[in-house]
DNA sequence: CTAAAGCATTGATTTGGATCAATGTTCTTT
DNA sequence: AAAGAACATTGATCCAAATCAATGCTTTAG
């Protein structure tokens, strides 16, 4: 239990056992059953989930009820709606487990007293945030600029085990897709 | 001269005369005249930019050597391509100066310098990423799933000050739209 | 073990935005 | 103030992806 996370975090910053003891007492252990959600849009996202086994995905609903994935959550990633978290606004987003998961929570008073009491993980939660930051506006440089079938090869290429792990027309949808479309493209590419 | 970058830094941590003083050891100021590059893509860079005055803009050029806008940056905001900066790796983009500009400048050593000996510089960036991780996931989601009128509607009302600085073919670029779409929405929604 | 649900593929058609091209307009620069 | 450059608009055509629809395959639940 909590062994990814601790690992994650002491890969950024060195932790010291008695920090390790002191961060766990902040921290709450939560199973989700495949379906299951972490967050429904219209509620306040009360937490950071991260991922210590298993995988969710972040998505929006539209108006003509199509679903939009944000993100997707698998081993080792924090996964939450961070704008509602921060504001206590009604999450957009809803989050379910695409599998059976395991997930480590920081509510928001564990957020903000390790955030005031502890230099490190200040430092772990920028680290963090940075790091998410630069993989979605690579997400984003690429929308904006390549085609479509090199997208998907990218995206293959950069994260091969959530190609393997989830349905492909949750590939679609994260890449902006239909189903039908994505299913064109790879055949165009696999006849190459 | 740094006033506006004061004020952002105070808005977000309060600081002593002493430690504006000691932060201001560190920054260096750079006019920018109109066209001029800040950074191109290939080399390093070197020092993220705090607009204090003017506007800038981050892009990147695809094979068909289509210009595609990443970021605006106007007063008050935050430019470099993070990346580069952060791993050293040659630029991906390209930064020049739509206006007249000034900017307030810390170098890599300077950031990593305040990042180990301020805490109040550590938090300043964090909010600072994490304001731009927000922005930039309002942006994609928008992108994802929100007609081009709607997103074109939901770009003035968020950024009025940018719509009416800045040529409508850079919007469109933004928005990853040729001018003539861009010109033709603009068309539909007044027609109503 | 079987029915049903979920998923991927393929085809036909439609559509929103790109592209190509021309014209008018508004800034810049001298 | 004039000339040129940059920009915005409009029209015609084209194309990539969406939509609608049907079929087979695979997973899941009872």
């Amino acid at each position: 239990m909590y062994k990814l996370f601790f690992q994650h975090l002491n890969s950024k910053v060195q932790l010291t056992e008695e920090e390790e003891a002191h961060i766990k007492t902040y921290l709450t252990l939560k199973k989700l059953r495949k379906k299951q959600y972490l967050l429904q849009e219209g509620d306040v996202c009360k937490a950071i989930a991260f991922v210590e086994k298993g995988a969710l995905r972040a998505y929006s609903v539209d108006e003509n009820s199509n679903e939009h994935i944000i993100q997707f959550g698998l081993e080792g990633w924090t996964i939450s709606d961070l704008y509602s978290f921060l504001t206590g606004e009604p999450a957009t987003y809803n989050i379910d487990a695409l599998e059976d998961s395991e997930l480590v929570l920081i509510s928001k008073s564990a957020h903000e007293e390790l955030l005031q009491t502890m230099p490190k993980y200040e430092t772990f939660t920028r680290l963090n945030i940075t790091g998410a930051y630069l993989a979605m506006q690579r997400r984003l440089t690429s929308i904006i600029s390549a085609s479509v079938e090199e997208r998907y090869q990218d995206f293959i290429a950069l994260y091969p085990h959530i190609a393997q792990r989830v349905p492909q027309h949750m590939i679609a949808s994260y890449m902006g897709l239909t189903p039908e479309t994505l299913s064109r493209i790879r055949k165009r590419i696999s006849s190459k």
